[in-house]
RNA sequence: GGGGAGGUACCCAAGUGGCCAAAGGGGGCAGACUGUAAAUCUGCUGGCGGAUGCCUUCGGGGGUUCAAAUCCUCCCCUCCCCA
């Protein structure tokens, strides 16, 4: 009864575990099959960056295009003024519309480099601010709003779950615009395929009932996974917060710290997930966490592979020279400006001349916030749980001065294993 | 409306006149071990220039007392039972 997949593309996404859902599997691997195909994903301008979360997406569309067909990037430079409900507990605010349109304007930017725009299926970047901006409500609603339900449109799960909290006429168009886009780039682009998130499955499938109902074509739909962390929390966070893909929020040595960082348990679908490896790679790299977790090789191949995907090469080489740095406790062998990217995610403190000589240790750690009180600050270096640039503190009252930092400016405290504060000098 | 129980530190929870800055557990922080892991063990878990000292703290106010988380009183709040 079960066919086995024939497409060189489902087959490798069933493998990695990217499929959450599909329409009509068979018909659609069959389509794969026979030629090469243009298959979109859209990302809304929500913030000024992309996150390691839109990275599955992302490195999915990749993967269509290595496999032959033709990716299409559709920035929601138009949805995003409108809002996804999906996954939403509430009603949000509307974001300003030149906010909205800078934020299109870099995500496209920072996606364009995990695509090839030569070869044969070159891929294509669209907004879709360019046709929903131009949209005449009579002749939409009467042209696209006749072939939508109001009683399928509110049995999405994105719909039923706000029928609690509330759901503006706004929110609750969202599906019928992102059907939309899809009618629009099969029109203008063939395309019959869209991927996206698992809470994308309802504005995917609407889109190819709407496909259906005005050209009367077949087109399909795929969800990925949502990515969740074996430990149960939340994928994609730090202590400082959302990991982003913009170097500017998230230095690329804290990405790879944080990929770094994956649990063991994780660690094999997460390679799948987020890397280029091939199967035989990666199972080998599995069976590296089962026999020899301590080498911790398969989280030091996810964080080089995924940093470099998203930064470079140059850049991993910098984030490794960094940790290696962070990890011995050596920081004099790094230059001025890895320090400052390895204190690009610390919380810190700038200090001003004032305070230098004025401040013991202890101070500095109330100050700072590392120790709650002058008390609990003395038992931490007594416990040997404070670390100055690098070197264990011996003395609580030893006073902060200029000579202590490094490059004349920089004096990184650490609090047991990696709780970290920057001191900046002025 | 009647009857009962209770509000203690981040949470749960002991304590019913001085030996209480307040047991115990959880959580948190740190140390050891380790793989920048998990588990485990240990220490700390009100503040103070370092103190058989002082200050703040047991729902809130007032009082009794040499002395109150503990007794009295008023107020606020929570829960349970009967109407």
């Amino acid at each position: 009864m079960k066919k086995s997949l024939q497409s060189a593309l489902l087959g490798d996404f069933a493998w990695r575990g990217l499929i959450a859902d599909v329409t009509s599997q068979h018909q659609l691997d069959a389509h794969l099959g026979e030629a090469p195909r243009s298959i979109y994903c859209g990302f809304d301008p929500t913030a000024d960056s992309l996150h390691v979360g839109s990275l599955l997406p992302l490195l999915a569309l990749r993967r269509i295009q290595l496999a032959g067909h033709r990716p299409i990037v559709l920035i929601g430079g138009g949805t995003g003024l409108i809002g996804d409900p999906s996954g939403k507990a509430g009603e949000r605010q509307l974001n300003p519309a030149e906010q909205v349109a800078e934020w299109a304007d870099r995500l496209r930017k920072q996606v364009e480099r995990f695509f090839d725009f030569g070869g044969a299926q070159p891929a294509i970047l669209a907004n879709n601010y360019e046709w929903l901006s131009r949209l005449e409500v009579i002749p939409f609603l009467r042209d696209v709003g006749k072939h939508f339900s109001v009683g399928s449109m509110i049995a999405r799960e994105a719909v039923r779950a706000r029928m609690g909290a509330g759901i503006s006429y706004t929110e609750f168009s969202y599906q019928v615009l992102q059907a939309y886009d899809f009618l629009e780039l099969h029109r203008r682009h063939g395309c019959t395929m869209q991927i996206g998130g698992s809470d994308q499955w309802g504005n995917i499938t609407a889109g190819t009932d709407l496909i259906r109902r005005i050209d009367n074509a077949t087109a399909f739909g795929l969800t990925l996974p949502l990515v969740t962390k074996t430990d149960g929390s939340k994928f994609g966070k730090t202590e400082s917060g959302t990991v982003w893909l913009d170097p500017r929020k998230t230095s690329p040595y804290e990405m790879y710290q944080f990929w770094l960082n994956t649990a063991d348990a994780d660690a094999g679908a997460f390679l799948k997930y987020f890397t280029f490896l091939e199967r035989e790679r990666i199972e080998a790299l599995e069976a590296g966490v089962r026999h020899h977790p301590e080498q911790r090789e398969a989280q030091r191949v996810l964080a080089r592979e995924v940093t470099t995907l998203v930064h470079g090469e140059t850049a991993t080489q910098e984030a490794e020279t960094i940790t290696r740095a962070f990890f011995s406790g050596d920081l004099g062998a790094l230059t001025e400006g890895q320090l400052a990217q390895a204190c690009q995610g610390m919380p810190r403190t700038e200090l001003t001349d004032g305070d230098l000589g004025a401040l013991s240790l202890v101070e500095l750690l109330t100050r700072v916030g590392l120790a709650e009180s002058k008390k609990r600050g003395r038992e931490l270096v007594a416990a040997g749980a404070i670390h100055v640039n690098g070197q264990p503190a011996r003395n609580a009252d030893a006073r902060v001065s200029r000579d202590l930092a490094r490059y004349g400016r920089f004096i990184i405290l650490r609090k047991g294993k990696k709780t970290y504060h920057l001191a900046l000098l002025a």
